[in-house]
RNA sequence: GGCCCCUUCAUCUAGCGGUCCAGGAUGCAAGGUUUUCAUCCUUGUCACAGGGGUUCGAGUCCCCUAGGGGUCACCA
């Protein structure tokens, strides 16, 4: 049984990067046919807050991601901890450190002043003496002082790390509390986690964990390091590349099977595969055929693929999705027609709305250059004669009916296309582009047509 | 700075010693379709970081250099 888990902490919203790792630990889990587990890793009670975890949880549920169980609270295991601390205290395996913060500081500097690597120096790994007044102490562990700690990755491949890289780190502060290390390896171990998928900038936790493991007694689990997104400059992501809130991707219209189908190809892939839905994934994500090496976030693939799955969503989906823009379709008459030939041509839902929105209402204004374009010459006085023309038509519903109209219209003057259709265009939605007029003016009707014809005709003549 | 990791088109990647004068996708460019824009279709553009080895043969293995990243907390 394969047991996989997310950690985050809760310092803030859920991060791109940390989406993708929860996606991959999902996916190899579910593969598997076991179980991925959520653990809030809030140990640090001066820098976690409740609306952080609500907000993890929040874009988990909008990914669809689900997981196994209630996820769990380190803050609620502060006894679990204490009682493997004092197991190590009593084992030997830890000790208690009487050195104060500034101590540890002067030290630090001293080290660094003589160009070594900072760290501590061992000095209360074998003390018997009376300790100090007034020093409430830190509960180190004892590491390897010598050989080295090997592991395999998943992804890396054979990890060598030579024992004096690793301090006696600090497993409980001084005020009791146990710090970051030393609570993943007990929590790994005691729920089960059989394959740890996470960032490599954990690389070098690693074997601080295993020292924890060890001396514990617990068992390994698979390890695999995944290296990070960079942005589009190939530095840290940061706000410049779109957005690093999960959230925020919903705010500007992506659909959530497009961000995960963004996430899972960056750094893995199966042959020359782009699209996967999320049953494909399961079936064909294996976390050793990620990529070692670190990929930039892309954009302009996003916005494909959003585009991709905007094209092949059903429109009563979209309908419902484009709501949180200020669109309300569900039961508009003209929903099936509308939605039809927005999610043709917009990238994401927030260009949808604008665009539909441009359809249905009245234009409160002209784009500049495209009047100065479309009403030289007589264009005013051909569109007066449509406007006429269509006073004049009998009933009309259908997009071909107004297309035909419109034929007979530059066939009776002996224009080209053009010369109706960039005026018209203008009229209608304001500006030059946007979909077939004859789809425009069906769905608008004949009166509302009329009416921004004429609406734009005084426009001009007030100019 | 020490240690560790990484390096194929602008970007995501395929490639697991010969089938690669390196394939796909996005982007970009041109053409076609369209009354316009977008979509769509077609074609094109663009890469094995550099240098040494190993081998009959290297994008694929080894070493060095360069560049990028990570990490060195009583943060997680």
């Amino acid at each position: 049984m394969i047991v996989t888990r997310f950690a985050p902490s809760p310092t803030g919203f859920l991060h791109i990067g940390g989406l993708r790792t929860a996606l991959f630990n999902y996916l190899w889990a579910r593969r598997n046919g076991g179980e991925f587990k959520l653990r809030i890793e809030d140990t640090d009670l001066s820098r976690n807050s409740a609306e952080a975890t609500k907000a993890i949880l929040e874009a988990f549920e909008w990914v669809g991601m689900d997981y196994d169980g209630d996820p769990v609270y380190q803050s609620d295991r502060f006894d679990l901890y204490k009682s493997y601390i004092i197991k190590l205290l009593d084992e030997g395996k830890a000790y208690k450190c009487y050195m104060s913060k500034e101590e540890l500081d002067k030290l630090r500097e001293e080290q660094m002043a003589r160009k070594e690597r900072p760290r501590y120096d061992g000095r209360y790994r074998d003390f018997t003496g009376t300790p100090p007044e007034g020093v409430e102490p830190v509960i180190r562990i004892k590491a390897p002082r010598h050989g080295e700690i090997v592991f395999e990755d998943g992804i890396k491949g054979t990890i060598v790390i030579k024992a004096d890289e690793v301090d006696d780190f600090i497993i409980a502060r001084s005020d009791g509390t146990p710090t970051y290390n030393f609570v993943v390896a007990i929590d790994d171990a005691l729920m089960g986690i059989t394959d740890v998928i996470r960032g490599d900038d954990h690389l070098y936790n690693t074997p601080k964990q295993i020292v924890v493991y060890e001396a514990l007694g617990f068992k390994l689990p698979r390890f695999y390091h995944v290296p990070m997104i960079l942005g589009e400059g190939g530095k840290k992501l940061s706000k410049r590349d779109g957005a690093a809130d999960v959230m925020d991707y919903k705010r500007m219209g992506y659909l959530p099977e497009a961000l995960l189908n963004f996430l899972v190809r960056l750094g893995w892939s199966h042959g020359d595969q782009e699209i996967f839905s999320k049953e494909e994934m399961i079936e064909l994500f294996d976390p050793s055929d990620i990529n070692a090496s670190a990929s930039q976030y892309n954009l302009d693939k996003l916005l494909w693929l959003n585009s991709h799955y905007i094209k092949n969503s059903p429109n009563e989906r979209l309908a419902t999705l484009l709501e949180d823009f200020g669109i309300y379709l569900l039961s508009h008459d003209k929903r099936e027609i509308l939605l039809d030939i927005f999610k043709e041509r917009c990238k994401t839902l927030a260009e949808m709305a604008e665009q539909i929105k441009e359809v249905l209402e009245t234009p409160e204004a002209y784009d500049e250059k495209a009047m100065k374009r479309a009403m030289k010459g007589d264009a005013a006085e051909i569109l007066s004669d449509f406007a006429q023309m269509l006073k004049d038509a009998k009933e009309l519903h259908l997009p071909v009916e107004y297309h035909k109209l419109m034929e007979d219209f530059v066939a009776q003057k002996e224009i080209g296309f053009g010369k109706i259709g960039m005026p018209l265009r203008l009229a209608l939605i304001g500006r030059l582009g946007g979909p077939d007029l004859g789809d425009v003016m069906s769905i608008i009707g004949k009166e509302e047509t009329i009416a921004r014809i004429e609406k734009l005709l005084g426009f001009i003549a007030d100019r």
